[in-house]
DNA sequence: AGACGTACTACGACAGACAAAGTACGACAG
DNA sequence: CTGTCGTACTTTGTCTGTCGTAGTACGTCT
């Protein structure tokens, strides 16, 4: 197995996303690179997913979006909001959280906690 | 927030109760009491979801069933295969894969990799 | 002129989670 | 002896998120 279900990862597209826009405004063919080499290859989102996460986000106010032509492409760039960055907070507590229940269930070779 | 939105878990359901099927064969109603004591009272699993994930097991051959009645209640009792235990196995390992590429876009104030 | 990379959008299908409701039966209290 | 509670499920239908397929549009490079 060299990458990730997507089912395993659902529930955090949105959360890795907002991630990817926690600095700076970006774009769905950026994000998607972005994603791809900061997992090192292991998980490539699709491009349906992406864009429709975003539509999501922007539903939610978590995001706001604006057109931008100026370098020569036209681009819808994202923007997080602060309820955003508040939701994004709350979604990497869930995350240790979520890391601590699975965690009951999941049989690891070495029992110390070490990863990498 | 004291519980786990079911979004997050989806795609671990099926590797907890195989987990739980691990040593010896259980049914539902007791599956279901021992995944909210061992996440302690974390994650509350819905009948209609374990009872589909049960389905999911037996049609994958991740899963055998048998009835058991000699407790005066009519159960069914769920077994865990070879092939349930390999693909526990492989969950397992794609678990420590997940969870890498997750923290690659997860803040956390401590970068400690420290939990509790 | 055609292929390739960028940057999307639309549509439809499907799987898993879950709410709601119902069934069935034993135990136990009043 | 009746009603409620706990156990142990089943059925049905809905919703959400993912994703396959396809198509549009435009700039660059060959």
């Amino acid at each position: 197995m060299t990458e990730i279900s997507s089912d395993v990862i659902r529930g955090y597209n949105d959360t890795i996303i907002l991630f990817l826009l926690k600095d700076e405004p970006s774009y769905g063919y950026e994000i998607q690179k972005q994603i791809r080499s900061l997992s090192k290859e292991k998980y490539i989102i699709k491009e349906t997913t992406l864009y429709s996460a975003f539509t999501r986000l922007e539903k939610s106010g978590y995001v706001t979006s604006y057109v931008d032509d100026s370098s020569g492409k036209k681009r819808t760039y994202y923007k997080i909001t602060d309820e955003g960055k508040a939701y994004y907070d709350s979604k990497c507590e869930e995350w240790q959280l979520t890391k601590e229940v699975v965690e009951n269930f999941i049989y690891s070779k070495e029992q110390t906690g070490e990863s990498l």
